[in-house]
DNA sequence: CTGAAAGCGCTTACAG
DNA sequence: CTGAAAGCGCTTACAG
């Protein structure tokens, strides 16, 4: 920036300004300092800035994986939301372990983001105070916690697991069971486990048994967890009508393995899923799931922040502590009333 | 900080000391810092320490997108391989956007990252400027280029794509396509195209027509994509009797297409992909493609880094500027000698 | 083993 | 509309 400053004839401060606000300098300075910026390929310091100005525009946004495509998406529509506004995001992914979560969030607060965007409303108990002290923005996403710990956008994991198992009561089904992953000290989806608890509540309210609620392997589900997932449940209930997933990939997998067995879907079996992957929709037989839009989840969580780091007066500041982004029963050809 | 130091009695220096080497500071007062470390819950301040130690432990990583299991996994690869030595990716994507890939790169370089990681071997002339100027390991990956601007870790995808041809004719196929996505001056993926051109290369050399090679829809691919590509190119050559596909997603969208329409697989029509996608295991039929380790290219290149930004004196410094990963044909169900 | 001084490259908060 | 001074919170490069 002295280099700059130097070959424009100007001071430092001159350059800083035609660098943050164009229009605070007269035209002709203006020009000669652009023109030095261009010739000596200067390029700022953000770190510089970022300690002078106390704003790093970074904005730390901790998953529990980059590989599953809901919370890829998330990400990938609060970064777009951000982009306009110069917002770096940071991005942590804790493999579903809250330890290695502890451990994220005390890293990124040493980066000294002006946000925290946190994939969960499950935390450790120092995680939580961390978060408490940190002074900025805090929103968790991904399940609409009564109490959150600052904002939260997101829905009820609990409620989608009711909506399940309502659906597939609706149908005719009696015998009805669930594949979800194991809850272990190293790993657990405590989204996934709401879902499977609020799917196991609504069953016993209709006097149906919640025996056939498999949880196996750790986070993160995927195609062969499926399948391994449906084989246990089809030896330890080989009648069963119906099953729900916790995610579409669990659930595709347990389509391919009733092919493979030769299960006619949804004749033999209905198989509802959660999540409304792009995979969903393209699968033979297409698949029933229950739809959340998790790209939107980022961007109305980017939109959230942006309303409270940079308020211009026209949008008010957010009151609502909570948004509930909601989500929809999507019913396709996998689940059907029984029909053996 | 100065509040540790005067809790704790000791220079700011000790303190700083404590923080990046305990063995530095003798025992008692390194004790006495760190129990006012803990009393005053000190989170340190790395913007401050990368301004003045001229290292921010940020590494840039470029990626066409979050939103492919590919590059997910490579992501999370190299994340992990760095994680051990603190440093902190700091992940943009480009949409397969040329012109968004240099926005990004010029504000990425804002952030003073100690190196680049960036998924193409194709830029803009403003971005390779940049690049080559920025004084920083610059490593390309997932295309191996014959002349990187520093390092590379990746494979050849135009070998990728004649290794399909040649699988698929030595099958006893004649009439062979491909699908792939379009070539457009607002996103291109030149890894799929390298391999689309490898492969109609090949298809020629075996005196076969090159003409069944769809380009549709801008990048990247999706099962959606594959459906519509392969609907187009049995509209083009309802004869044909084998189709690459230049994604797995593309190529299970495909195969799906196919059991709507009643295309017995691969009795009818044999279909090859590409990336080994945990899909390819566990669909049915089980599908036929080339296997690239995409977290390994993450891991290495991570290793590579290190290796670089950290030399131990153990390691010798990388003199290789080129690692190839390789990829291997995994032959399972969809592709099999024509039966009709 | 510990500390005082200078400086990293910007922005803040004045002043004119 | 422009600039001189001070300072953001650390580390470097000494010195003792």
């Amino acid at each position: 920036m002295s280099d700059v400053s130097r070959l424009a004839g100007v001071s430092k401060m001159t350059v800083s300004r035609v660098l943050a606000d164009p229009t605070l300098v007269a035209e002709p300075t203006r020009n000669r300092v652009m023109t030095a910026i261009e010739q000596l390929g200067y390029v700022p310091d953000r770190t510089a800035s970022s300690l002078s100005s106390r704003r790093t525009n970074f904005i730390t946004a901790i998953l529990p994986t980059l590989t599953n495509a809901n919370f890829a998406d998330t990400a990938q529509g609060l970064a777009g939301a951000l982009r306009a506004a110069d917002y770096q995001l940071l991005i942590g992914y804790t493999l579903y372990s809250l330890a290695e979560e502890e451990r994220i969030v005390r890293a990124m607060l040493a980066r000294r983001p002006d946000a925290i965007v946190i994939a969960s409303a499950v935390h450790t108990k120092a995680t939580n105070e961390m978060l408490l002290r940190a002074g900025i923005p805090i929103v968790e996403i991904w399940d609409a916690s009564e109490h959150p710990i600052d904002h939260a956008v997101g829905f009820s994991n609990y409620e989608v697991g009711r909506l399940a198992a309502r659906h597939l009561i609706s149908l005719g089904h009696r015998r009805i069971g669930a594949i979800g992953s194991a809850v272990t000290a190293d790993a657990t989806d405590f989204r996934g486990e709401s879902r499977l608890l609020g799917f196991a509540a609504t069953l016993r309210e209709a006097d149906l048994s919640d025996d056939f609620i498999v949880r196996q392997n750790a986070a993160p589900s995927s195609y062969d967890h499926g399948a391994e997932a449906l084989s246990t449940l089809l030896q330890r209930a080989p009648d069963v009508q119906a099953v729900f997933a916790v995610s579409d990939i669990s659930a595709v997998g347990a389509l391919m393995e009733c092919h493979r067995r030769k299960i006619v879907i949804p004749d033999d079996l209905s198989i509802l899923g959660f999540g409304d992957f792009d995979i969903a929709r393209q699968c033979v037989p297409a698949l029933s799931t229950i739809r959340v839009d998790a790209a939107m989840i980022g961007r109305k969580t980017g939109e959230l922040l942006l309303a409270i780091l940079e308020p211009d007066g026209t949008v008010p500041q957010p009151t609502e502590s909570r948004l509930d982004v909601g989500f929809e029963l999507v019913t396709r050809e996998t689940t059907s009333a029984p029909k053996t």
